[in-house]
DNA sequence: TTGAAAGCGGTACCAG
DNA sequence: CTGGTACCGCTTTCAA
């Protein structure tokens, strides 16, 4: 079956055939009509690797994601599905790389041309596969921001804003010493900048608005959360708030402090950073940040078609935070202990 | 950069090149090395589209999994680490497909010659792209057993062995009713196979010991988990000994469990059947089969690759069980209570 | 509005 | 052991 079958079929030559495929040609009614059903009737596809060959377009995204399970993994794959939904939308398919590959990886699948562009998960501050990238000559969208982004463009969660409003809702509810509880020590020792920019607006706006503020790092285990509230209630015992920026611990957080017999959120609020529907379906539902993981997809897809069309130059754009409050960190109008009210909070979004 | 460009600085003809590369055909020492120093000098990457177009052969695998994030997430997300691992391993990348592009995706990516082979998660009894899959006439590898799998080849855990694995250790250590509690509702719905499968080899097993058993479906939430572990106690009171097909509901079991102040697994001996880092992260460290995702996608990418190179039949391959005895259910010899030692209990594996 | 034909960059057959 | 070259199937320019 190819396009010569097609255009003997429909009584045309390839060339028509073609343009009725892409439409870059105008074409009469009737004839369109003939090929469409030609088409249709012998169940033609076009070659992928005769097409990418002769327009110099795959029609593949390449998405190199972080497939080490150590994190994040409901996250990934959020982000994954939206990815490979938005990019089917523009006629594209995904191929999977993972951050293992490295640097030679994105060489290799940039120019042997597999694929038009690269979208890449999970970008450390000093991360080696960012020059690696702007050498490519071929459209590159970051998720996460380096140190040195310049001409890349790059997407992520607005986590400055994300640590600042969490802090202020714990301000904004009467808490006066809180502690954020963060990703794994793992995480930071890579440099992934979502950690420290989270931290920074935590840290500011808890002094802004004259909170008694710590933070610990959090590996994934039981024993690590264990140790990590211990911490906690030893030097600053009169904590009342958790932020709690780690997925992954979540369920632990919970566990431990029902063990420890605080109730949650009249003992200690949590306010948690994860995907709303892990926070709607903890043992009590929680306050969170939103990670918009498919909105950081789709974003991603869009951005890096709209540089296929030479429709955009480097950018970085920051999404803004939402934010939900469920029953671990109640707002002051949902009826909670009134000791904690505070007449000066703000609105809940931004 | 071209196979023209490096046939030239190397000296010799276009062909030469493509041999040294593909290793069809002898070529001296020498010839080798001026080839391959020059494909080092200029960057060359062979054009992926004129390849696949020359050879009928893109080295790509088509990977359809389910990415709806209700449950799995994890078990997905280690199956296609190992996947594309895999894969690279046989200098293969891997497409990423949604299920729900359905049996068009499937036709699409196989007849434009996108893909050499697919190999498709998920699979359900009376799976409507079987059908498709068959009709391809390209390599397929279905993870999970359809009911009409002729001339198709599969792979997955064998749920029948893993089902009685389970009912027998707690048979072993004593425990007269057990209760399973499988996967959501639409996964029965669905007609996923292996959610059958397991209970077919639980409610044989028990029988066969002559326990009591009950079995409940349970979505993944605390409500419906406290919905199944009242219904268990009302319906069978005497339960000791919990089965827990169900990766998803494993900390709201636990969390609900220690609510009712029941210990486990003094009070209730739980199993699980997830993958093997969870079950050792949770509050109380899991006696489990594992989920062995990281197995099923290296054997599923080899089998591919064996029927690529026409080294293969159809076969349905089923993956032995391999059980773990930690401290939510512990074997005979671990000094758990007394009363429940079982003199006649089997080896812990099969 | 349509057709003819020259590539796109490899592969693998046919020669030598 | 190596070279020459006819394809692979589609896109796109040039002509009509």
């Amino acid at each position: 079956m190819t396009i010569v079958d097609v255009a003997a079929d429909a009584g045309v030559s390839p060339s028509t055939v073609s343009y009725v495929l892409s439409g870059k040609r105008s074409i009469s009614a009737e004839t369109r009509r003939r090929v469409e059903q030609s088409i249709r009737r012998l169940g033609y596809h076009p070659h992928a690797g005769a097409r990418a060959l002769a327009s110099s377009r795959s029609n593949i995204l390449a998405l190199v994601v972080p497939l080490r399970v150590d994190q994040n993994v409901p996250v990934v794959m959020q982000f994954v599905e939206s990815a490979v939904t938005a990019a089917r939308a523009y006629d594209h398919d995904l191929l999977l790389l993972t951050k293992d590959e490295g640097a030679d990886g994105l060489r290799r699948v940039a120019n042997s041309s597999i694929a038009d562009a690269l979208i890449v998960m999970d970008v450390e501050a000093a991360d080696p596969r960012v020059p690696v990238l702007r050498a490519l000559n071929r459209p590159v969208v970051l998720i996460g921001v380096p140190d040195q982004p310049a001409e890349l463009t790059c997407v992520d969660l607005d986590f400055v804003a994300a640590g600042a409003v969490c802090a202020a809702h714990l301000a904004d509810t009467g808490h006066r010493e809180i502690t954020l509880i963060g990703p794994s020590p793992a995480v930071y020792a890579r440099g992934t900048s979502y950690a420290g920019r989270f931290l920074k607006g935590f840290d500011r706006t808890a002094r802004e608005r004259g909170l008694r503020a710590a933070s610990h790092a959090c590996a994934p285990s039981y024993d690590a959360v264990r140790a990590c509230v211990d911490r906690t209630l030893a030097e600053q015992p009169g904590t009342t708030g958790l932020v709690v920026h780690n997925e992954a611990v979540l369920p632990a957080v919970l566990s431990d402090l029902r063990q420890r017999g605080r109730t949650v959120p009249d003992d200690m609020a949590v306010v948690a950073v994860c995907p709303d529907d892990m926070a709607e379906n903890q043992s009590v539902p929680l306050t969170s940040v939103a990670i918009p993981a498919a909105e950081l997809g789709r974003t991603a897809v869009e951005m890096a078609m709209r540089q296929l069309n030479g429709e955009s130059y480097p950018e970085i754009r920051l999404l803004s935070p939402r934010f939900t409050i469920r029953a671990s960190a109640p707002g002051g109008d949902l009826g909670d202990p009134a000791e904690h009210d505070d007449p000066h909070r703000r609105e809940q979004g931004r």
